[in-house]
DNA sequence: CTGAAAGCGCTAACAA
DNA sequence: TTGTTAGCGCTTTCAG
């Protein structure tokens, strides 16, 4: 701080509740409450104090208002990516209901790295947000999850909340609610639709292995594989990463190579896209040679040609459903405290557009 | 504030900045020092200290800290959608710009409405942003131009920092600073691509009339024609909103239409989409029977087929650059304030892809 | 290298 | 309906 300091010209200082209050010649207490419109207040001494704080231009300092016991009135985010429509409409989710309780939403990008994860839930913890939203599959990393549990714990502990967002949840005991939805389900859905129409060597593509989002779509591909008496082939899994020029890269790589498969389950709609490119290329018309479907439902799925047939999930609504989660009742009784622990599930369910189609012959090789 | 009422069980705490210091046997000034690593602190005191803070769950409180004197380390940004790609990657410009030097982002929707937009800023101010970035084209509207100034000497004067990013300049005498990019030598150079492929008779399609965007695209649009001779039509200036339904409506009704043109020139990349959409529906081919291009180089232009011909702009770049014209220097003297009315143009240039083509004949219209 | 103490701007009990 | 006042948790002089 710079008190006692002596000032230079131009040294600004902007106007406080208390410099709007010698104004108006009314007491602080006055001006807070017209501030907070909580208690009554003379028509008249209202005027005064509007017009004190509109001369003065005065801004009330959230800070101070946050420190003074009120909530902060922020809800943290954290996603890798925000330019992943996969992140971004989940991330419109909870900045929608965020707004709709009038809070602001703190939005941090983690970039894939569970560190950097970590460090933003500290840093949201230190704004004090009403709740932290971590959007995304998970590593099943045991050090990982236990700091992760470890700041559940210290965040519930404050008051505050975390809220898992397309993760597992960490289990009955830890103190953070989950918004999940049926990833399993939609991989068998769209795994047995193209078992359906007689593919059987369905390959799968990108991905982080150990990403719980991963795992999760694979176990319902293996499931449906296996449901039909198809047996999986693990030469015929080749996860990696999210990300169009990895399916573009490894897609190619693969159709040099002598793996055969008549379908493609690319593991989400950017992958798809690169791939889509890498067929495209290498001269191979979907679906007629090859049958390709993704996961999301994002944007981009509508503008491939041909429009990509994947699995829809409610992202909007999860990201609401998370900030619901993770707020104590608004209108109830103050001294309530939000479960903390609960778990919302929601629904996929598959798009069937044009990118597959029954299985006429084997994929021709081309070198 | 809940101050001296009786408590019941389970009533939370957090650790403050007291309960280390009495934990570790040392003051409060002590524990602020080894959180700030400003001050020379003996190893062994400052073993203690941390120690006391891991045993008690300390978690700084940043609303307190700022009130002390310290900036609060967040920027805000205002945007209409963050699912727009366009708002989205320069709101990653923001992010990464922000997070390089320790701030964390406050990101708001307005959702194209200037109310909303007005109201953020206030909110922002009020949480006593280091700078707060307004992002995307203006309305030229009187009253809100006002109102938006007003905020920026508010702003201003506190300290803090308006900063426009993709909209116009407010004027030398505003303390607001402002990132653009050339608008309209890139439509300007995009329109001279069609008119040098022969079209003369261009579509322009979308984008609310009255934003700065679409003036300054138009401009450009213009421009080009009657360079080449081209009398502009006024007819075949089809503005409305950004969009893809729009782009796909408004296009099928021209299409439907006696309306004669060989060329659209959308308005944005979304709104191509759109038109494209409604163009194979009407049984045209792009570029053959009709070229297409669209603004701004997102994703969907090398995702659609034919891939789209358009205008790339730096957008994450404008993002950082936004941030960094609104904060004062760092590393610099404390005392420095930023220029705070400095304008930032950055460049665009079109990228050729395969929407267009040269013209053959006269659109051939179908009923 | 460390401690005491004065605020930062606001809210809310309590008293009037 | 209004004023007085005691903090909220932290940083930073100033004095050892």
């Amino acid at each position: 701080m710079r008190r006692g300091t002596q000032v230079t010209a131009g040294e600004q200082r902007r106007a406080t509740i208390r410099d709007v209050a010698r104004q108006a010649g009314v007491s602080t207490a006055t001006v807070s409450r017209v501030l907070n419109q909580n208690y009554p207040v003379a028509e008249s001494t209202r005027e005064r104090v509007e017009t004190a704080m509109r001369e003065l231009g005065y801004v009330v300092n959230a800070h101070a208002r946050a420190l003074a016991g009120v909530s902060a009135r922020t809800v943290g985010i954290i996603v890798n990516e925000i330019v992943d429509p996969f992140f971004a409409f989940i991330a419109r989710g909870v900045e929608r209901e965020a707004a709709r309780t009038g809070r602001l939403c703190l939005v941090c990008c983690a970039q894939s790295d569970p560190r950097r994860e970590l460090a933003f839930v500290d840093l949201l913890h230190e704004q004090r947000a009403d709740a932290v939203v971590l959007v995304g599959g998970s590593v099943a990393d045991r050090a990982y999850l236990g700091q992760l549990t470890r700041r559940a714990a210290d965040l519930h502990a404050g008051g505050s909340s975390l809220v898992l967002c397309g993760r597992p949840s960490l289990g009955g005991k830890v103190p953070a609610a989950a918004v999940e939805y049926d990833n399993e389900g939609g991989a068998f859905a769209i795994t047995d639709h193209l078992l359906t129409q007689g593919h059987e060597r369905i390959l799968y593509l990108g991905g982080p292995p150990d990403l719980s989002t991963t795992r999760d779509r694979l176990a319902g591909y293996r499931r449906a594989l296996e449901l039909r008496g198809v047996r999986p082939d693990p030469a015929l899994v080749h996860t990696g990463l999210f990300g169009k020029s990895f399916g573009y890269r490894r897609m190619g790589e693969l159709l040099r190579s002598r793996l055969e498969f008549t379908a493609v389950f690319a593991a989400n709609d950017i992958v798809a896209a690169g791939a889509a490119q890498a067929m495209e290329e290498a001269g191979l018309r979907i679906p007629d040679d090859i049958s390709l479907v993704g996961y999301d439902d994002v944007p981009v799925a509508e503008e491939m040609r041909p429009r990509l047939t994947t699995v829809h999930i409610p992202l909007e609504e999860m990201g609401r459903q998370a900030v619901r989660l993770g707020l104590p009742g608004d209108d109830a009784d103050d001294e309530w405290r939000a479960p903390a622990t609960g778990v919302q599930r929601l629904g996929t369910h598959i798009v069937v557009r044009d990118s597959v189609a029954p299985r006429v012959r084997r994929r021709t090789r081309r070198t």
